[in-house]
DNA sequence: TCGTTTTAGTAAATCGTTTTAGTAGTTATA
DNA sequence: TATAACTACTAAAACGATTTACTAAAACGA
């Protein structure tokens, strides 16, 4: 599929080998001085206080005329630290992994700091290699989004969605109780009795807690959620198209409800249309609540009403933990959970039960 | 927000420094070898032949045994390679780049490839000093992702969707043309003469050839893009909000347009509603047009008709191409464009002209 | 038996930094 | 006028691997 443009082809361009990179010796052999002293001084160490300041000119001069840069391995290698986290999620593309990883690198970036991604894509075998492949590559630490913790943590570790109680490992999670309660009180309070639930996947780490707070809320209300209201997400695209398939086998038993819990706004986007597809009309007859908030969720039809989890602080929020931890060494104490509040957005597809 | 679970909190977990690192030289120790002997061995060099098998097998099974992990800072010091590429990307919350990035990292992973992403953020700051940064870091590579090169590649460099004609860089790109032709020739079928373009951000690499090949296959069905029909996104976030705002601004204008062209699925999504609003209906009054074929495209109401572009395929043939060219040393060919094609996907978005 | 190969390794240099522990020469202090 | 303190630097070790260039002993060949 992919076309050259054989006639555009070029030789390497071997001209850009002039910006090839100086090492700390040439400059200090160009100077005249002992790469000690560039060292001292263009990393403006305590001891370079007796160097004149005519020295450190021509250093620095010298530096930005040949244009010298570190080599971070070097560095990294003699002062042992890296200044490079790992961060382990399921894939990519799934727009939950996105934010919060923006919300990561948000903060890393204005530390100083980079990172290594790798998708698991929940497999096993690679749950297992990752972490160990990361740590070959020295990474000071990990953060894991919505990860089954297959491996030993022997780096400090910080699991976004994470809901194993493992030690040194701090779990980053919205306080799944109070979405449930805002999701369920939402229906409950328009009137809605009959309410299904559509689960995440097994592997999704929200995904039991997720449902047990769902049931828990709907108890206390007296509308306990019938068994026969609730299917799972099978499969592990990131399409809406996991939550068509939920939903039409749910429609398929014949079984009433007026209103559909949905794991995630991308399956609550899929339960929509196969609603539709049977003729309900959302939310005239069916309401349908997602979860996330995503961009899209204001812009479908009807516009989403949904539990947001504000991913991108719960991304900066594991950034900020897990550097935190780095900066005080091993005396830091390690919270094992810290928790983030959801919020309920009110929009167009859920509403009073007629 | 975070809350803390202070009665939750535990002493820094010490006991995994059980699994801390043994180096070579630890490991050669135990065993009373050189660490040349160990090197030679483990990387399975040419000259371990001499080596006899029961000294190998007392080799790695002690590797296994002390859990030796080489340490690949100091082994890409020696050998001069990393392994590592850089990835440049606008931002990574925007599904376009998450979906490239997804490609890169496809292929990275079977070849032992490891990358640092980086977000610019469009910020001209950040566009000069991220290439620095990686290039410290010693990266062998760069992909950039709908990136505007304010740098001088150092570095061998893949840019997707990249429009700039610069020496030793590697453009990965849609065949926009064909993609015009596909959007406008369907639009046209349907019997559309006064078709609407919301044009990309100022910021964004396919804006304008995206915008000229379109007005070029409307001239060449006589039905040239009136300017006064034209809107350009405003802003750079991923939310459909932009196509939102700038479709209200068209119809504001007062003009009549029988079908929109618009820049991506998500500005699409936006545009939808501000059509809609103005209590037109699409695909009725107004057909509307897409382009990308995200996920969420093939289930918004109405499903959105869109331009596909194979942005997974961009994203690994992008990959692909750099670690052929890294492999190949300085003499390979550095192909200056690549094409990928974009598919026509109707859905239901667009209809006859009534 | 003597020289050559082969076997089974090792010492030391190297990658590019940082850092420790200096050293001359000068200036201040007792 | 010693000596302590400061100034302006440097040699060498270290980080943890790989790799080049050896060596000592055993086996082999003529």
């Amino acid at each position: 599929m992919p076309r050259k443009s054989p006639a555009k082809d070029r030789q390497s361009a071997v001209s850009s080998a002039k910006t090839d990179s100086v090492s700390l010796k040439q400059l200090a052999a160009h100077l005249n001085l002992s790469t000690t002293t560039l060292s001292l001084v263009l990393n403006d160490a305590p001891s370079a206080v007796s160097i004149p300041q005519e020295t450190k000119d021509r250093i620095f001069s010298a530096a930005r005329e040949l244009n010298y840069r570190p080599n971070y391995l070097a560095r990294s290698l003699r002062v042992q630290r890296t200044h490079t986290l790992g961060v382990i999620v399921p894939e990519l593309s799934d727009g939950y992994s996105a934010m919060v990883l923006n919300g990561v690198e948000a903060v890393l970036s204005t530390q100083g700091y980079f990172y290594l991604t790798a998708s698991h894509l929940h497999r096993d075998d690679l749950l297992k290699q990752i972490p160990q492949m990361l740590t070959e590559r020295q990474v000071e630490g990990v953060i894991a989004v919505d990860t089954p913790m297959r491996f030993e943590p022997n780096l400090p570790t910080v699991n976004v969605s994470g809901h194993e109680d493992v030690l040194g490992v701090t779990n980053v999670i919205l306080n799944h109780q109070h979405a449930a309660e805002l999701g369920i009180g939402h229906l409950f309070n328009l009137g809605h009795r009959r309410i299904a639930v559509i689960k995440g996947q097994e592997f999704s780490s929200d995904t039991d807690v997720r449902f047990e707070t769902i049931c828990e809320a709907a108890r206390k209300r007296d509308i306990p959620i019938d068994p026969k209201l609730t299917v799972q997400l099978q499969g592990d695209s990131p399409s809406p198209e996991l939550g068509y398939s939920a939903m039409k086998t749910l429609l398929a038993t014949g079984e009433k409800f007026t209103a559909v819990f949905a794991f995630n706004d991308v399956s609550a986007i899929g339960a929509i249309r196969a609603v539709e597809e049977m003729g309900l009309r959302v939310p005239g007859e069916v309401s349908v609540l997602g979860f996330d908030d995503i961009y899209a969720a204001a812009f479908h039809n009807p516009a989403l009403t949904t539990i947001r989890q504000p991913l991108f602080e719960m991304g900066s929020l594991a950034a900020r933990t897990l550097l935190e931890r780095l900066s005080n060494g091993h005396e830091a104490l390690i919270p094992e959970v810290l928790s983030v509040e959801p919020t309920l957005i009110v929009r167009g597809s859920t509403a009073r039960v007629s």
